[in-house]
DNA sequence: GCCGTTTTCGGCCCGACTGTTTTCAGTCG
C-alpha cells in the first residue's frame, strides 16, 4: 500500500515526464494539481476510494481516480513505469536547472544527446550548446552556473532562516522615501515550513531608486534579473529574492497575486472569470469592457469583489479555502496573543541551558501564566535524562518555587518520558502519577517498521498518565526524514484516548506537520503548541507553533495552551 | 486531464523578463 505523499510524488513525476515528452500543458497541469490536491486532502483516502467520493473532489477526474486507486493498491502504475522507461532518468535532474524548461531540455536531448547532467556539462564546455538554435553564449554560461550551484539552488530554506534574511530587507524597503507600502509575500507569508525564495512587494510611483537599493543590498551575490518592475537577486547561501514594484493602486492585487499559492491563484482567477472579470497582479479587467472593473484599497476588497471574505495567507493553498470563505465558514485562527502558557520545556537538569528559575522568569516576561517543565527521562542518557530520584527532587524544587511567590507564572512539573521499544514508558505509573503532566516521546529506534512504530506509540497514547505525544514523526527539516508511522491511525487513537498531539514549535521540527491538523481537529484531537525550549530565548519558538497551527486551520478552542491555568489544570486532571 | 447557465468538445490564468531574435519563444512564478 502506497502512502498519500508517495502517490502525490508519483503524480508530480508523471507531470515532469509528460513535460519532457512535449505533452499538452493542460494535461500536465492536471497531474500537478492532482498531486497538490491529494497532499492536502483531509479525508481518509481509502474511504474516499471505497465510496467513490474521490471523483467528487474538484480536479479529480476519472483518469486521476483510476491512477490513484491503482497506486494505493499496487504501489506501482504501469502508465508511470512505461513513461519512465521512455525518458532518460537523468533528464529529471536536467530540467531542474534554472532556465531550462521542457522545450530546451528536449532540444538538448534530441540534438546533442544530453541524457544527464554530466553530458550537459561537457556539451556546454565544448561550446556545442551555444551553437544550437534558440541557445547562445549567455544561456550556455547560465547552464554551467546552474550545474555548479544546483544543490544550493534546489535547497529550500527553513522558514525561520528565510524570515531572518527577509526582515531587515523589508524594514530597509519601508524606510526608503519612494516607498508607499511594502510587504513580503510568497511562501514566507503563507507560513510554509520551508521557503524556496523571498518575494518582496512595494507600492511606489518611482521604482528605479528602489530597484537600485535592492540589487545593491549587502550580501547579494548576483543579480539574476533586473527590469522596470521586477528584479531578482541571489544571496551567498543560494536563497533567491524577487522584488516587484507596482503603482500603489495596484499594490493589493499584486500582494494577493504574489502571496499565492499557484493553486489558490488559479482558482481565484477562474472565479473572477465566471463573474466577467479577468484578474491579474495588476487588478481586474472587465471581460466585456462594458462594466467598470473594481479597484481595491486593501486585500479585503480584492476578495470582496469576488464575493469572498478575506482569506488569511496561511490558508491560501487551494485546499478548499475559497469555498469555505464563500460560505462564511472560515475558521477564526488561533493567534499568538491567545497563548497563555506552554508545556514541554527543558532546564539544566537535563539538556537545557537555563535553570528552572531562569526559565520561569523568561516565561513571566512572555506574559504567560503557566510554564511546563519536562526534562528528559533516564533512558535519554545522551541528554542527561533524569532518573526517579532526580525527578522527585525536581518536583520538590518546583513546588518550593511555586510556593515562594517569586513569580506569578505557575510552573507545572512534567517529564518528557521516553517511549521504549514496545511502547512501555521509561517511568512507572506511580512516578508518572506524581507529575502535573506527561509528554511521551520517541527518541530512538527510528528505523522500526511502520506497523511496529505505530503500535509502539499507540500503546503510549493508551497509558492514562500520558497527556500528550511529543514531536510525533521525529522529522528535522532538510536534515532527517520523519520515521515511518501511520499518522492517521495515531490521530484516531489520540481522539479515542483523549490524548493531545503536540505541535512541536522548534523551527527544525514543526512536527506534527500542518497538513494533518485540519483532520486531527475534525476528529476531535486537541493540540498543544510546545516550544520544546532548551533555553530562555527558545520559549519564543511558540510563535512558530502558532503560525503552523494557523496553517493547519486550528482555532483557539482546538489548542490547549489558549486556556486559563484553572482550565488547564482541570484538563490535565481529567482521567 | 478536467470541466460544463458558452455543457460532451474545446477551451483551459496572466504577465514580466531574458536571450536570442529581428518580432518572439521559452521560462518562471
Amino acid at each position: 500500500m502506497m502512502e498519500k505523499a508517495a502517490i502525490s510524488g508519483v503524480l508530480d513525476e508523471i507531470a515532469v515526464l509528460l513535460e519532457l515528452t512535449g505533452e499538452n500543458p493542460f494535461k500536465i497541469r492536471a497531474y500537478s494539481a492532482g498531486a497538490r490536491i491529494l497532499e492536502t486532502l483531509t479525508e481518509d483516502l481509502d474511504e474516499l476510494i471505497k465510496t467513490g467520493k474521490l471523483a467528487d473532489v474538484p480536479g479529480m477526474g476519472e483518469a486521476l481516480v483510476d491512477k490513484i486507486t491503482t497506486l494505493r493498491r499496487d504501489s506501482v502504475l504501469p502508465f508511470h513505469q512505461k513513461l519512465k522507461a521512455s525518458i532518460p532518468p537523468g533528464l529529471l535532474e536536467v530540467i531542474q536547472i534554472p532556465g531550462l524548461g521542457p522545450k530546451k531540455v528536449r532540444a538538448l536531448w534530441t540534438q546533442l544527446q544530453v541524457e544527464d547532467i554530466a553530458r550537459l556539462k561537457s556539451v556546454c564546455e565544448s561550446g556545442e550548446v551555444a551553437a544550437l538554435k534558440g541557445f547562445g553564449e549567455k544561456t550556455q554560461n547560465n547552464i554551467l552556473a546552474g550545474i555548479k550551484n544546483r544543490i544550493a539552488y534546489a535547497q529550500r530554506h527553513r522558514w525561520a532562516d528565510a524570515a531572518e534574511i527577509a526582515e531587515p530587507i523589508l524594514e530597509g524597503l519601508k524606510k526608503l522615501p519612494q516607498v508607499k507600502m511594502a510587504e513580503s509575500a510568497g511562501s514566507l507569508r503563507r507560513a510554509r515550513e520551508t521557503v524556496g525564495d523571498l518575494d518582496f512587494l512595494v507600492g511606489s510611483t518611482e521604482p528605479e531608486p528602489i530597484m537600485q537599493w535592492f540589487v545593491n543590498y549587502p550580501g547579494v551575490k548576483e543579480i539574476t534579473a533586473q527590469g522596470e518592475t521586477k528584479s531578482s537577486v541571489r544571496f551567498e547561501n543560494g536563497l533567491q529574492a524577487d522584488l516587484r514594484v507596482v503603482p500603489p493602486e495596484q499594490f493589493y492585487f499584486a500582494l494577493h497575486h504574489f502571496t499565492g499559492s499557484k493553486e489558490h491563484n488559479v482558482a481565484m482567477r477562474q472565479r473572477a472569470l465566471s463573474r466577467g472579470l479577468s484578474m491579474s497582479e495588476w487588478g481586474f479587467k472587465s471581460v466585456d469592457e462594458k462594466t467598470v472593473a473594481p479597484g481595491a484599497k486593501s486585500e479585503e476588497e480584492v476578495f470582496k469583489a469576488l464575493g469572498l471574505e478575506w482569506i488569511p495567507p496561511e490558508l491560501r493553498e487551494g485546499a478548499g479555502e475559497i469555498e469555505e470563505s464563500e460560505a462564511k465558514r472560515l475558521p477564526r485562527l488561533v493567534q499568538m496573543q491567545d497563548i497563555k502558557g506552554v508545556f514541554h520545556n527543558h532546564t539544566t537538569a537535563s539538556d537545557g541551558d537555563h535553570t528552572l528559575e531562569q526559565m520561569a522568569a523568561a516565561a513571566e516576561k512572555m506574559g504567560w501564566s503557566y510554564l511546563g517543565i519536562s526534562d528528559h527521562s533516564k533512558s535519554s542518557f545522551q541528554a542527561r535524562g533524569l532518573d526517579e530520584g532526580r525527578l522527585a527532587q525536581q518536583i520538590e524544587e518546583i513546588n518550593k518555587l511555586n510556593q515562594s511567590g517569586r513569580f506569578h507564572v505557575r510552573v507545572l512539573s512534567g517529564s518528557e518520558v521516553d517511549i521504549l521499544r514496545e511502547g512501555a514508558l521509561d517511568f512507572s505509573d506511580d512516578v508518572l502519577g506524581k507529575l502535573d503532566f506527561v509528554v511521551g516521546s520517541v527518541h530512538n529506534l527510528f528505523t522500526l517498521d511502520k506497523e511496529a512504530q505505530t503500535k509502539r506509540i499507540i500503546k503510549a497514547i493508551e497509558n492514562e498518565h500520558v497527556d500528550m505525544i511529543g514531536h510525533l514523526t521525529g522529522r528535522l527539516l532538510n536534515r532527517r526524514e520523519p520515521y515511518e508511522v501511520d499518522v492517521a491511525k495515531i490521530i484516531d487513537a489520540a481522539a479515542a484516548n483523549d490524548t493531545i498531539l503536540e505541535l512541536n514549535a522548534n523551527p527544525w521540527r514543526l512536527d506534527l506537520d500542518w497538513r494533518w491538523w485540519r483532520r486531527a481537529a475534525e476528529k476531535g484531537v486537541l493540540c498543544a503548541i510546545n516550544p520544546d525550549a532548551h533555553d530562555t530565548e527558545q520559549l519564543g519558538f511558540a510563535a512558530h507553533g502558532v503560525r503552523i497551527a494557523r496553517k493547519g486551520w486550528l482555532t483557539k478552542e482546538q489548542v490547549l495552551n489558549t486556556r486559563t491555568l484553572p482550565e488547564v489544570l482541570k484538563w490535565l486532571g481529567r482521567k
